[in-house]
RNA sequence: GGGUGUUUAGCUCAGUUGGGAGAGCGACGGCCUUACAAGCCGUAGGUCACAGGUUCGACCCCUGUAACACCCA
């Protein structure tokens, strides 16, 4: 067999499995179904990705094996930004904008751009093995979908869920589109704070004598929007001014002075300037005072034509300097201090987000919010871990209709028509529109110019991918889906909308369990981030990378070109030699592992290393067990009886079984992972494997033998194959790779280990016998392993062995497993005392009460092993005392458990029967001086 | 300001009704033993953040404190 090399396998098999359809739902059981959060068309396959893909398909693989009707569906969302964005970058380069192109030719090219580039990360899934059924792939741009976006919109609006209306929202001026509080990012940043007199009208004077009102801004350029300032209802100083006026500087307009409870006494002089338009918080005082909204920019964020003629056009940011310079003139900037205020910025343009005034679509969530907070509640849907369900609560009960509408192009286009007298008529088509609206053919009708939002479209991923409206049989198998995988950022976004509109359309819930994962970050705890240079590509992992590769591929197409020397010093220093290839189920391997119930998953080149290494090691098992079974005939070895070592490996293969199907149940990757790992190197590999060799190389012929070897041989084949099964939902490539040698040894049908039982705990039995001998077994080679290392006798130089002690069935298990004593510690003669018998000076190990000894006879040296004597003695005098004291405690021995009790005592009579052998261990060492 | 989470070996993390503190990596010592040096054998290392409380008994339950992280305002 050749030697491990995952890049051989890996690629070809996927293609195997593609083509021979082994993803689609093919079970005859329960329908299993996990919706992919659909990644974006324009991404490309990162590390949080393939962490999640990871989980997905475990779960996937797992439930495939256990015969369920197994649905993983793939598609991708049309990322309408994003998108939009990469296109318009693209004709840049031309010196083109959208708006040259119009609309119809303009999406056209994202068309084209899609066609052509659009499936780069549906490549990259497939590397990672990802076992998606690629025959259902779906888009949310296809026509099938748009129609079910269609469908909902029209029936929310009908429903009165869905309204046109001008509110203030977050309006991006660089992308000229409002985004979603969501798509927010608050950013603390290093600000002023202006402090600006309004003078007072009429005469008024404040209470020490002035006669202006100072008003504390981070914006200075938005008072010309200015329509009152506020002043706390309880607050003395400004009491007597409740009511009177202001002269709005620049504009000269004079505004009421205003009392509500929004003010903060504390902050800045406890004057608060009012600018409804361009404020959340003014906005919501504007609205309890009644007063007007004057909104003072354009949709780029320069001021419009409502400010006085100076400032018209000037961008909000030299109207900002501008404004600040002029009032100073007039003496009427008070000071300046240096503030740090939270700054909001668009995720998508980085931007600085304005409050703005527009006419947008939104969703009346509030209906729609409560039956999913009850699904919830009750147990419907359930999050794993729970306390998600908390920060879904929280938003859910605060939560504000849904501004819907984008001013983009690419996209679902609103299916709204106005007349020309601006009345709206919602319908799929304007012929629909037109029937349904009973109009005749002579008014004119204009379609909305906005698109939906992209996460109005996913919201309806659940159920328009299998169908929906129509009602399909895929649909009624599906919905709800089993478990949905996803990080915690994406909650609000995503998770809770698809539960608000599947119950509404479907009257169902969108899933049964919510599970959600950490966010993989790098080796320091830090996000990963391009801009900081420490994402990491998943496929480097796979295939492998030269450094300067590496380096090349980070400090390309910076947003800031001047980190690259810091980024290239820093990969220079955390990967010397470049990433070697560790192949796709190392990588796979790590992300289970790393999957604890923790929020953030820290990515560390040595745990992939190990894991690289976990798999080479599988990798050799398996070739040291077809080595040594290719001569096997199954027939016969069937009619002969396992060992007792075999029953003890079937055994420990049964808790596997065990173990694994308990943290698959209970989304523990980790769990899973860590046990499939600590059986097939720690059990099978180290022991079981090494158990075998004896046997294997005796000569002797006699029938009795022959016996033994097959039966040994037939279970080593049959619990690697229930490995490599157990084992294939984390690691897909080297278990299927292996197990079609072992199928043919076997002659098991079925064509490939995917659509094979996962192992059942009834097929290996458990017994405690069995493992009660090999754990005898065990300690008794360990105990003199611990003394050859200890002595630091070599392995190469046999000793012998004396026991004493112990009782009639240790005497037959060593009789009955010397062979394997003697290879695994290197044991020459091995000798009986009688219990009367002194034994000479010698090494002793303690395995219960039998006495294993290791004759000095020049080996060792006498103060070393006294030493390890004393470390032992004092080890245990320390656990006997803390023992006694608790049993010596009568309210434990009233109060605890009586097997709790028992268990102590117990262990107080072992170590004392210990201590006593040890004790005269001592003796003797001692008179050798 | 409100909320959530984290704090266990040098590092990264497990610890599932409260009853003997674990793993991987790293460190140290010894091995080219006929599957595997990407390996084998052995060893060391922890006041379970801190302070109280409940309990016969606390890494685990309760209260408080501190540090860090994230979410919301």
């Amino acid at each position: 067999m050749e030697k491990f090399k995952p890049q051989d396998i890996e690629a070809e098999l996927y293609q195997q499995w593609e083509s021979a359809d082994y993803f689609a739902p093919s079970g005859n059981g329960d329908p299993y179904c996990i919706l992919i959060p659909p990644p974006n068309v324009t991404g490309s396959l990162h590390m949080g990705h393939t962490f999640q893909h990871t989980l997905m398909d475990t779960l996937i693989r797992y439930q495939r094996m256990q015969g369920g009707k197994v649905l993983w569906q793939m598609g991708t969302d049309h990322a309408g930004i994003a998108t939009q964005m990469l296109v318009e970058r693209q004709l840049a380069e031309s010196q083109q904008t959208r708006y040259d192109l119009g609309r119809e030719k303009f999406l056209e090219r994202v068309w084209a751009w899609k066609n052509e580039s659009g499936n780069n990360i549906s490549q990259q899934i497939r590397r990672v093995g990802s076992s998606l059924d690629w025959s259902r792939d779906r888009f949310t741009m296809d026509p099938g979908y748009a129609k079910a976006v269609t469908e909902v919109f029209v029936r929310l609006h009908d429903e009165g869920l869905i309204y046109r209306g001008k509110r203030l929202v977050n309006w991006d001026p660089v992308l000229r589109t409002a985004i979603s509080d969501l798509e927010v990012e608050n950013t603390e940043e290093n600000g002023h704070l202006w402090h600006f007199k309004y003078p007072l009208l009429d005469g008024a004077k404040t209470a020490n004598g002035e006669t202006h009102l100072t008003v504390a801004t981070t914006r200075p350029e938005t008072m010309l929007g200015d329509s009152a300032v506020a002043v706390h209802p309880d607050d003395e100083r400004y009491a007597h001014l409740i009511g009177s006026h202001v002269q709005l500087p620049l504009v000269d307009r004079p505004i009421p002075v205003i009392a509500d409870h929004y003010v903060d006494r504390e902050f800045g002089t406890g004057c608060v300037k009012i600018t409804p338009a361009h404020d959340f918080n003014d906005n919501e005082v504007g609205a309890r005072h009644d007063l007007p909204l004057i909104n003072i920019f354009t949709d780029t964020a320069a001021l419009n034509e409502t400010v006085p003629e100076a400032y018209r056009g000037l961008d909000r940011g030299l109207a900002r300097t501008t404004i600040v310079a002029d009032m100073d003139n007039l003496g009427l900037l008070a000071k300046i201090d240096d503030h740090k205020l939270m700054v909001p910025r668009g995720d998508r343009s980085g931007a600085v987000i304005e409050p703005y005034l527009t006419d947008q679509w939104f969703v009346k969530i509030a209906p729609l919010a409560e039956p999913a907070i009850a699904a919830v509640e009750n147990g419907d849907i359930q999050f794993v871990p729970k306390q998600y369900e908390n920060t879904y609560f929280a938003w859910m009960r605060e939560i504000k209709d849904w501004c819907i509408s984008r001013q983009l192009w690419w996209g679902h286009r609103i299916p709204a028509f106005y007349d020309d007298a601006g009345k709206i008529y919602v319908a799929a088509t304007e012929a629909e529109a037109r029937r349904k609206y009973d109009l005749s053919d002579d008014v004119t009708l204009r379609q909305d110019d906005d698109v939906l939002e992209t996460w109005f479209s996913s919201a309806l991923w659940p159920f328009a991918t299998l169908g929906w409206p129509d009602e399909t049989a895929t649909l009624e198998d599906f919905l709800p889906s089993s478990v949905l995988v996803t990080g915690h950022d994406i909650i609000f976004f995503w998770v809770a909308r698809m539960i608000m509109m599947t119950q509404h359309f479907t009257g169902k819930v969108p899933f049964k369990t919510v599970y959600i994962h950490g966010l993989v970050r790098d080796a320091e705890g830090q996000k990963m981030s391009k801009t900081k240079g420490n994402g990491l590509d998943p496929l480097d992992f796979i295939d492998g990378i030269e450094l300067d590769a590496l380096v090349t591929k980070r400090t390309s197409n910076l947003t800031q070109p001047k980190m690259a020397k810091r980024i290239e010093q820093a990969t220079r220093r955390d990967f010397p030699d470049g990433i070697p290839a560790y192949g796709c189920d190392a990588l796979r391997f790590t992300f289970c592992a790393l999957a604890t119930t923790g929020r953030d998953v820290r990515f560390d080149l040595n745990r992939i290393e190990g894991y690289r290494n976990f798999c080479n090691k599988l990798w050799n098992a398996a070739n040291f067990v077809f080595m040594n079974t290719e001569d096997l005939d199954i027939a016969k070895a069937q009619s002969a009886a396992p060992s007792i070592i075999d029953r003890w490996v079937n055994s420990q293969m049964h808790r596997l079984i065990q173990d694994s199907e308990l943290a698959l149940k209970t989304y523990r990757f980790d769990l899973y992972a860590s046990s499939v790992y600590e059986f097939a190197w720690g059990e099978y590999c180290d022991w079981y494997l090494e158990f075998c060799k004896p046997l294997f190389w005796r000569e002797d012929t006699d029938a009795e033998t022959e016996n033994a070897k097959n039966a040994a041989k037939l279970n080593l084949l049959r619990v690697l194959e229930a490995l490599l099964r157990a084992a294939h939902p984390i690691i897909p490539f080297i278990t299927e790779t292996l197990w079609q040698t072992l199928r043919e040894r076997l002659n098991i049908s079925g064509e490939t280990i995917m659509l094979q039982a996962f192992p059942q705990t009834d097929e290996f039995t458990l017994d405690a016998q069995a493992e009660a001998q090999v754990n005898w077994l065990k300690a008794i080679i360990t105990g003199v392993r611990t003394i050859r290392g200890e002595a630091n006798i070599k392995p190469s130089q046999a000793v012998n062995l004396l026991l004493q002690g112990g009782n009639q069935e240790d005497r037959e298990r060593a009789e009955r497993d010397k062979d394997v004593l003697q290879r695994l510690a290197n044991v020459g003669d091995i000798n009986w005392l009688a219990a009367v018998e002194t034994a000479p000076p010698n090494a002793l190990a303690l395995v219960g009460d039998l006495k294993v000894m290791v004759p000095l006879a020049g080996l060792i040296d006498v103060a070393a092993e006294r030493q390890r004597l004393d470390k032992e003695l004092e080890k245990l005098t320390k656990e006997l005392k803390r023992i006694q004291g608790k049993l010596g405690n009568e309210s434990f021995v009233a109060k605890a458990p009586a097997e709790v009790v028992a268990k102590e005592q117990h262990k107080a009579a072992d170590i004392e029967t210990a201590l006593g052998t040890l004790n005269e261990q001592v003796a003797q060492l001692a008179e050798l001086g």
